[in-house]
DNA sequence: ACCGGATATTGATGGTTGTCTATATTGATG
DNA sequence: CATCAATATAGACAACCATCAATATCCGGT
């Protein structure tokens, strides 16, 4: 079993600094969406690199985006919190929630 | 670069293949501790490989080893399954586990 | 149609990491 | 004490990744 583990490629979208500081950006707002353009302030990186890990986020299924004029509006994508529980499930033997 | 992140290293930790198949079995494995022996079938890696992964899950706070004979037991550190559940919150704003 | 602001892409680079082979350490046993 | 089995360490190397500067794309307003 060590195909493309998609456990592995969310795990490791999380494990970055500026990445989790993102998701933590994010969950700190609720449940709605986050311009990209406020992701610059928390991290103290350039705005191509707060890009590039926006489209990991994305690619890993974590984030969803959406446009709004000329801005890009970021959300959770719907399911990562019930796949997130679902590894720390597997982890330690507990029965997955359906 | 920011400084040392608990958290993060934690994710670091789990988010590969090797390393999630490792906790997987021990978690497959109930409540018990399994012999570091028995993680060298599970991957197609090297036995230095699969010493140098569980350092790195040690040192992460995920696992804690106990000595029996000249085999080495590794078993869930204390507190872990709450703490991935604990990021997990941080993330969603899901309600914690108790 | 042009310009300005917001976001994405490209290309390059330094640092990190997973893997190996070889060797060292540790503990049980004759 | 010598030896074997199990695990850990050391050193080297290739692949990956986070970051930046420069540039491109996309969109709204004038």
């Amino acid at each position: 079993m060590q195909q493309p583990d998609r456990d592995v490629a969310l795990l490791a979208a999380l494990a970055d600094p500026t990445r989790l500081a993102i998701v933590r950006q994010l969950g700190a707002a609720g449940e709605g969406a986050v311009c990209a353009c406020d992701f610059t302030e928390c991290c103290s990186v350039s705005q191509p690199t707060i890009s590039h890990h926006l489209r990991v986020l994305r690619e890993a299924g974590v984030l969803v985006s959406e446009r709004q004029g000329t801005n890009m509006l970021y959300s959770f994508a719907p399911g990562f919190r019930e796949r997130f529980l679902g590894i720390g499930a597997s982890l330690s033997g507990l029965v997955q929630v359906a």
